[in-house]
DNA sequence: ACAAACTTTCAGAAAATCCTGAAAAAACAA
DNA sequence: TTGTTTTTTCAGGATTTTCTGAAAGTTTGT
């Protein structure tokens, strides 16, 4: 019994540094990514305390990024009976997940990019020059796929999983 | 005209400096997605000394980065007749780009990650206490979530840029 | 109002990442 | 071979990002 509770710690302890890289690798803080983890994997909220004995970090760490997960919709703040502290839990529906880093990943970063590519390619709409011309239609480009692959992350994150599993056999059929 | 080629410069500039500080949300190497930046809007391939001289970088960091990229496919050594140092054109297909980046990072990141999550499905899957099922569980459907992308990635990456077209007015029609 | 429990902020320290510049290695020509 | 051009490497410096710990702020109960 103590033997598969210590396995299965493991298995986690691996799983929440392992997904921390793999955060990191995306350009998400490495802490942040391991907080999630961690209440992804935790059967129970955490308070802010526990996520700080569990992973070795100070307050200030544990409750930046556990506001931040909240900012991301990956969390939630749960209050306890009889508690004073917040507790925090953690979406587990994978495709959950997917839905709310897609609409956050859209708003703060391909959003703000198709701005810039429009901008750009306005600039240069009347240009004769060849150099110019050539500019514009890169740009034109970008922007017509950034904004397609945009429409298409909008519409498959408001898809309810079924739907989409539904629509993803279609592809391979 | 030269009025038409300041313009130009400057809507370039603004790119170069945007597709940078996009980059490096995703996670990629400031210098390394200017250097991009400017190769995909380069009408000839470049050498290392014009790249160093039009980002104000230092000969280092433009060689390793455009090494870089040659790594992910984005970019390719040309050598010009008559010349002996070489000379670095980017592929300026965005359906490619996204074909190379797709199959790049899957190779770099997504498998890893999924070589991880069945580590840790594995190693709880004869757990009997809740915890362990829940956590073997919460494994499986993070392993079937992202191999399903996985594959959804190979096959829409594997796809002409035509058929991608037709297949995605599916989605909205 | 006071005190205890808890949350938030943030200056400075630590760590991770990135860049420079120069030296070494390699490629090539004569 | 010898000299010239170009590529590659990398130690040390600069910058950016992240973290800590403590103080300030807030909420709640008495």
């Amino acid at each position: 019994m103590s033997e598969e509770r210590s396995r299965l710690e493991q298995a986690r302890e691996e799983f929440v540094t392992q997904w921390g890289v793999m955060g990191a690798q995306w350009g998400i803080n490495r802490t942040m990514a391991q907080i999630h983890a961690l209440l992804m994997t935790s059967p129970d909220a955490m308070s802010t305390d526990e996520v700080m004995e569990a992973l070795s970090i100070s307050r200030g760490n544990a409750h930046t990024n556990l506001k931040e997960l909240v900012g991301w919709g990956l969390i939630r703040i749960v209050i306890k009976k009889g508690e004073r502290k917040e507790f925090f839990e953690a979406e587990k529906d994978v495709w959950e997940i997917f839905r709310r880093v897609a609409r956050e990943r859209k708003r703060r970063e391909i959003d703000p990019a198709l701005e810039t590519l429009r901008n750009c390619k306005e600039a240069t709409a009347d240009m004769t020059s060849s150099e110019g011309k050539a500019f514009h239609n890169q740009m034109d480009q970008l922007e017509d796929f950034v904004s397609f692959a945009s429409k298409m992350g909008d519409r498959v994150a408001s898809m309810q999983h079924g739907k989409a599993i539904r629509l993803a056999m279609k592809f391979f059929g």
